[in-house]
DNA sequence: GGAAGGGGAGGTCAGCTTAC
DNA sequence: GTAAGCTGACCTCCCCTTCC
């Protein structure tokens, strides 16, 4: 493939990657992605295949209903109501999809889930201890410049890739500043998201108007609470920590915090070893 | 000449409706 | 929650044209 036409269609990709995650509950339709980015159906077909590695349809089922679980965390949702928050017009249709994905119905993995809870509550006053949290605002939105890596998380060679690339964009942009904060965000829950598939954004925030190139692409965080999880040390615990706030769930619902969606991301800062994981919350 | 992109045809399958 | 039947969207293959 030419290095332009190349060029053109990581952007083209990183688009609709995007465009799907903030409208998985509107119909996604081929025409209407297509029209996105200004290609025929055919040709939107054939861009996807061959950076997804699954076809986009495969791509946008698999999103619902990974999407799905996360909505099933929170209480006092039912299964209609899930269905249509991730674009199914009925509960019928969602039921089958999940079973297909997970081998299970969504109404037996909702109480695997809530009976996993109950066995948390019981021995949450240990583990509340041990996960160092604060609530912090951050009062402006932030713009950042990203580069996508597709698979296992923390895998050292392509995550060591991404940031050299990264900086070396935002280098030649002289986009680098003391103030430019690096940021991963994890967009994908691994013990949900087949390893292969996750998705992990290296961004780092700009102060000017950049206009991403190739496979680089942009991404506003919304301003707001978040809760902040401190890890002090090398990246080692991170999976550890990772794992102690998923199951710390219901600890954070019983403080009055709710998730609005699953979009953790790490301050990464490496000079005085602190990563800090954000949980957006209301 | 090779890459990119479109057209057509036939098969497959997801999604919807309905019933239980 | 499950199953059956129907419909339309999607996928794949092959071939052709256009572009660089």
């Amino acid at each position: 493939m030419r290095r332009n036409t190349e060029s053109i269609y990581q952007q083209k990709v990183n688009h609709i990657i995007d465009y799907i995650s903030a409208n998985l509950y509107n119909p996604l339709k081929l025409d209407i992605l297509a029209r996105q980015i200004h290609v025929s159906q055919r040709q939107l077909l054939r861009i996807m295949n061959s950076y997804l590695d699954e076809s986009i349809y495969t791509y946008i089922a698999r999103q619902r209903v990974e999407r799905s679980i996360l909505y099933m965390q929170a209480k006092d949702i039912n299964l209609s109501k899930i269905a249509e928050m991730v674009g199914y017009n009925n509960p019928q249709s969602f039921s089958k999809a999940f079973k297909k994905h997970f081998g299970i119905s969504p109404r037996a993995y909702m109480n695997t889930f809530q009976d996993r809870l109950k066995g948390y509550v019981k021995n949450s006053d240990n583990l509340i201890n041990t996960l160092e949290c604060e609530i912090c605002e951050e009062k402006e939105d932030l713009e950042l410049i990203y580069i996508r890596i597709i698979g296992k998380y923390g895998e050292d060679k392509p995550y060591e890739t991404a940031w050299n690339k990264l900086v070396c964009f935002l280098k030649n942009n002289q986009a680098i500043s003391n103030e430019t904060r690096y940021i991963g965000l994890s967009y994908d829950n691994p013990n949900v998201t087949q390893s292969e598939y996750c998705r992990f954004y290296a961004c780092a925030s700009v102060n000017k108007k950049i206009t991403p190139t190739g496979e680089f692409g942009s991404i506003k965080l919304q301003k707001g609470k978040f809760a902040v999880y401190i890890l002090k040390g090398n990246y080692s615990g991170l999976q550890e920590l990772y794992n102690n706030i998923s199951i710390n769930f219901d600890h954070t619902l019983r403080h009055g915090i709710t998730f609005e969606e699953y979009i953790s991301y790490s301050d990464i800062n490496k000079e005085k070893q602190i990563t800090k994981v954000y949980i957006p919350i209301k």
